[in-house]
DNA sequence: GTTTGACTTAGAGTGCACTCAAACGTCTAC
DNA sequence: GTAGACGTTTGAGTGCACTCTAAGTCAAAC
């Protein structure tokens, strides 16, 4: 069992966002009879999901969404594919974006590494 | 010429954050005798840069920042160069968390795929 | 036994990047 | 000559995702 500053070392997330995607019913740990949130191993492996998905711009009311999903039960399967899917998708979209603007900042790079290569030879 | 929303059409950035971004210093319109903003291709092109930087996250911050640089001139292609070449660093890197991200978003949907087929055969 | 430090809460504050509102000016078409 | 489309300004509002504050509780360390 993790308090909440032990998981958000662990996780790299803050212990003030911790509380913050409690509220929002992202994360609903055990409380100890101080009140007192514990994470386990399950709650870690959570918050790692959690985090790619935050680090890939997936926005906290879709992660909300999901859980709520998740929680429903097997049921809602279908609709959790489908939110993944459509994640997926926008990565990808996203990494097309990326790779087109890396290649224009290479090409302005090197005429700018051109032009002062120039004006070194004067 | 083009008009503020002509312009806003051909970049698909709207009238409103074009006003901002000139706020900002990160445009600087030509204006006719009634105070009419005007566009021309030079304006055009930079907005398409500019665009580019902000589909790929570099904050407005910077994107001033690399524009003031513009605009002191010649002697500060280094600091311009750096900036480019930092950022194309944090491209690189978001390239490298959206293809993590990916693969552990594919793994899960075939997982919730077969998971449904079991379910089917039933 | 008191200090230190980690925890609790509700609610307010922050920073970013827009986005809109209100009041007004100007050009063109009918 | 007036309606309507488009432009202008200043300043306020919005939504997101945190991030912090204040006031308090509790347990171990000295």
């Amino acid at each position: 069992m993790y308090s909440i500053s032990e998981i958000a070392k662990k996780v790299d997330i803050s212990a003030h966002t911790l509380r913050y995607y409690e509220k929002e019913g992202i994360i609903d740990p055990i409380r100890n009879d101080h009140g007192v949130r514990q994470f386990d191993e399950q709650h870690l492996k959570w918050l790692q999901f959690v985090k790619k998905l935050r680090e890939t711009q997936m926005p906290v009311s879709q992660i909300k969404e999901y859980t709520r999903l998740f929680l429903e039960g097997e049921h809602t399967a279908n609709a959790r594919l489908r939110l993944l899917e459509d994640h997926r998708q926008f990565i990808r979209d996203q990494i097309e974006t990326l790779l087109g603007t890396d290649d224009m900042l290479s090409k302005k790079i090197s005429t700018y590494k051109e032009l002062m290569e120039k004006s070194l030879m004067k």
